[in-house]
DNA sequence: CACTATTATATTGCTCACAATTTACTTTAC
DNA sequence: GTAAAGTAAATTGTGAGCAATATAATAGTG
């Protein structure tokens, strides 16, 4: 009896706890993202197109997917409204015509200048400091790489 | 130079984790909460009202947005849709006509049963142990309150 | 070469999240 | 008591997430 109220009301709080702080922090994000005219998920895949593109790498919506955990459900409106923007270019591989590539334009490499001092305006005063958040980022790391190691031998 | 590199690094970036590992979680949940036919926040909101249930407390939608961090543009068409399956009761408070009580029904207080052996069953196979699951719940609703703190008393 | 399976993206439909606005009611000030 | 300010939900509109399905192209098999 105890056993499992006390389950339900733990579960009630690891799983609230990151779901609260996620939305916490993507709320922190939100102004700051808002001065690019970004939201929080394409802020996060320009950082993978950022990334990319200093390394001369070409990117495919799959790619995106595969780093960011996300579907072309989700990631091909987002996607549309990058292009739209003039921040992205989308176009289909000669090679292998199945394949969408994601290119930065001007436009979008220069983003990443009005973009670099997001993460330091962003911890600053809230009175988290490094060593604490890179502890914090390597266990749920952890937590996430054991997510998803199991679940998808079995699964069907 | 190297510094803003590193601090735009996508893997280097706590909010990608909390991200990533929030969505892993709830795709944990998805599958035993489709059980139940529900989704994960409507879970969430289940917990609070099964709490609030036995300590024989009355919950308006004001103390689930407090709880949960959620504003009426979300608890509204949920708590809609969890009435018309018959597990809560929306009614007007008749003192406070802006304020509307929400209550389980019979059927909504029975399920509570059926979901208590959800959180045993999301944990076991991931290796996860009870200990590192605690601290790591104290760490992140430490992060929420700072992040909560601060932001409130400038902000508009 | 036809046939099947696989892969990559797009589309549709449903459910959050949240900003901004609206509606209705209550409280406070005068 | 009436106007103004404040409060509680609901509504509207936009952008995720994700399941399920569709479309189209490639790869593998006989």
């Amino acid at each position: 009896m105890t056993n499992k109220d006390d389950a339900l009301a733990l579960d009630n709080q690891l799983c609230f706890a990151l779901y609260a702080a996620n939305r916490a922090v993507t709320a922190r994000y939100r102004p700051l993202l808002a001065e690019l005219n970004l939201t929080y998920p394409q802020y996060l895949v320009l950082l993978v197109l950022w990334e990319a593109n200093r390394e001369k790498k070409t990117v495919r919506v799959s790619d995106l997917g595969k780093r960011l955990r996300l579907d072309s459900g989700t990631l091909t409106p987002l996607l549309k409204r990058l292009a739209e923007r003039g921040l992205i270019t989308r176009q289909r591989d000669t090679e292998d015509e199945r394949v969408v590539t994601v290119t930065l334009t001007g436009e979008g490499v220069a983003l990443r200048q009005r973009a670099s001092d997001v993460p330091g305006r962003l911890l600053c005063g809230t009175g988290i400091d490094q060593k604490r958040m890179m502890a914090l980022r390597d266990e749920l790391r952890s937590v996430l790489s054991l997510l998803e190691a199991q679940g998808e031998p079995s699964g069907q």
